[in-house]
DNA sequence: TTGATGCCCACAGAATCCCATGCTAGAAAA
DNA sequence: TTTTCTAGCATGGGATTCTGTGGGCATCAA
């Protein structure tokens, strides 16, 4: 449809360590003229999970580091865990990328594995790990942090 | 009549899993340039249903959890709630959609389904759930709710 | 040699497209 | 009014395309 990154797939690492792409974000991709490139950070915002990024929302957060002034020990932080981790690939011709070893390992990224859509970034978590941070979040019942998302009401935005 | 989903409609889910949208709220997708994309979203206001936007509306809604700071707690929630499990589905050229399996497991959507407009979004429901969750509501006698209905007079709005 | 990497093809199941068929409501004709 | 016609709508089935996945084979490095 466009070029968020919306709903989950569960798909399977073979053992070459490849792995599909969900073919809805390829087309996401293409709407964000990224040419086949993605860029994985791992652990950045969720420590237990890779984060996978379209070239022009990751440049929007390298850059955003770039505004901290020089200075700022918060900087070194985020340019050590953002760019000194991130890790650009391509996509071959079935859609697929290659997980390198450390990040199946350290991820736990072996057989099946999730890919969950957050809007300009998407994650990639071990199906096993999702299903645990996952569950809590459906027995809320009430679901309070929806209380907490800003509303101005329908003419607000756009 | 015009943008807003209204009414309720009684359709039946194939072996396919597909299902009519209703004639009505084609038109109020066309009014709102959806060109026949609407998003669903299974269980995020409301846990016993899938709820479906027309594009500019999931837009607002998924505008407004960005606008959240990325370090926010509430954010990630509603991320994997909001864009985690958001589907973007085309209409065909019989004004049907998809349901996907899973959906039509977890929420009993097989055979009869009641479409309900809620304005600016609707509902899917299973015919038996939709009948047990509206009976009570029929039965409100004071309804007390309105009183809760912010009011400015007729000129306050457009 | 051994192992990793990139590229190509193959295949099954699932999703999607295309065409067909009743049904209904409303218009048109008698 | 009653009857006939028609267009729009919901629904069904078959055929085709797509997508995720597995495997083979060169190439290159250690």
């Amino acid at each position: 449809m466009w070029q968020q990154f919306t709903s989950s797939f569960f798909n399977k690492v073979d053992t070459k360590g490849r792995v599909s792409i969900p073919a809805l974000w390829r087309k996401a991709l293409e709407l964000r003229n990224a040419e086949g490139n993605i860029v994985l950070v791992p652990g950045f915002r969720d420590k237990n999970c890779v984060e996978g990024y379209a070239p022009d929302e990751y440049q929007r957060m390298s850059a955003a580091v770039s505004r901290m002034h020089p200075s700022d020990p918060n900087r070194r932080k985020l340019e050590y865990r953002l760019m000194g981790r991130a890790l650009p690939l391509q996509l071959d011709d079935n859609g697929r990328i290659v997980l390198p070893k450390e990040m199946r390992d350290r991820f736990d990224l072996g057989g099946d594995v999730a890919f969950v859509g957050t809007g300009d970034s998407f994650q990639i978590w071990s199906k096993a790990r999702y299903d645990e941070m996952i569950a809590p979040l459906d027995d809320d019942e009430d679901f309070d942090a929806l209380s907490a998302m800003p509303w101005d009401g329908p003419e607000a935005s756009l």
